[in-house]
DNA sequence: ATTAAAATTTAGACAAATCTAAAAATAGGT
DNA sequence: ACCTATTTTTAGATTTGTCTAAATTTTAAT
């Protein structure tokens, strides 16, 4: 496995979800920010290795054995986020990049004992759920702030946008997971929102309100 | 800096010493397991970089620059060692192969807060120095056990070879740093020597004396 | 000083991963 | 069903890092 086999798994499963759905050469050229043809190219290598289907003009699925590949690596990358969080007191803004480097790390014993460290931790900073080392996770019980309506609370559960600029304006507003927000009032005209939160009140807007996942409660 | 001009860097760095000294081709694709005209041609490619001094059959030298690059990947590569063994309780003789992958990781926070998570330690699980965020160490004051005279007594500070069947060797035998060693008879025949350790009496090959390092008590 | 052996470099090839530009296939609208 | 726009693929080139085999330089021995 080579590094950029890796990370084209690893974009393939970011669009095509757990259930691998097919995606385009197009999407994941955008999603890794490479050229259509360089996608074709790696397409075959990857399918002649078996760990994706593959047709011509039609896009590109991952097996089996891509599927349990893209787990091992979404499961390396977010337990290094809560090690870096966790341990060595980076924010959660800083962590993605320092953690892409090192979910290609390979030796199991070593992210099996950070696993240990850490008291195997089931979601990473950003709310994400972590596969276990069989690759099983729990997608956790959520929805975006946006599709609360007037009045009802939601516990911030995680976070869909997870840039940097994102993440930093959070923090300045003081909005951290495991906060309580109440819908206050919804803006019509931009689809704005009043939510309440720690005790006083913020306008954000949609654009904010459908990057950030809650469970509602009763 | 690519992962490669790295390792030719450190390879250069652990041939020719702090002070530099001119190393050959071969010596070097010795000591990488790669062949000659690959050094030969990395060699151009790291003088232009201003990294090394090369002259055509004469042999490589680290600049300035090159000696601070090659210090701060060996700083990365012994404090991975550290937290390896302290944090994650790996033993000595497993730490290399994952110390080697981790010493590329680029981030300089991530290893400063390594650093302070340990304590600003000194010297890595075989008794080598660690360079400071500034290049600087200490070279511990050593000789080799098979330099010692009979009946002298010195403490273990560290190994020669670090490879994983010398230091199984030297569990098995409760050899450790910090242990206690004098030397109690010289057999001539093989320069085989009788030593008391943690008050047992062993034979050991000369072999095993030249490759630990002790320094001599008064 | 010559020459054979050893060390080193050059030339040419290859694989991985990428790109650009051109060609081919697909999809959508009328 | 046809045409056009979009998507996707191919062909050919580039960079990094490597190799083998042949040529060159240095070293060391006589």
């Amino acid at each position: 496995m080579t590094r950029a086999e890796e990370n084209y798994l690893k974009a393939i499963f970011h669009l095509g979800g757990k259930t691998s759905m097919t995606v385009s050469t197009n999407s994941i050229a955008e999603e890794m920010e490479t050229k259509p043809s360089s996608v074709t190219d790696m397409a075959k290598r990857l399918a002649e290795k078996g760990l994706v289907d593959y047709v011509r003009y039609q896009g590109v699925s991952l097996t089996e054995k891509g599927i349990k590949t893209a787990l091992a690596i979404v499961r390396k990358h977010r337990l290094w986020e809560v090690f870096l969080v966790k341990k060595l007191d980076f924010t959660w803004d800083e962590v993605h990049e320092v953690a892409e480097q090192l979910e290609h790390i390979k030796s199991e014993k070593l992210i099996d004992k950070i696993d240990a460290l850490l008291d195997f931790p089931k979601f990473d900073p950003h709310g994400d759920p972590i596969p276990s080392k069989t690759g099983e996770f729990q997608e956790r019980d959520k929805q975006l702030l946006s599709e609360l309506p007037i009045s009802a609370k939601g516990v911030c559960v995680g976070v869909k946008d997870t840039s940097s600029a994102f993440l930093k304006f959070l923090d300045k507003n003081n909005i951290a997971l495991g906060h309580t927000i109440q819908i206050i009032e919804r803006e019509d005209f931009d689809d704005s929102i009043e939510i309440a939160i720690n005790g006083r009140h913020l306008y954000i807007s949609n654009r904010i309100a459908t990057n950030l996942y809650v469970k509602q409660q009763e």
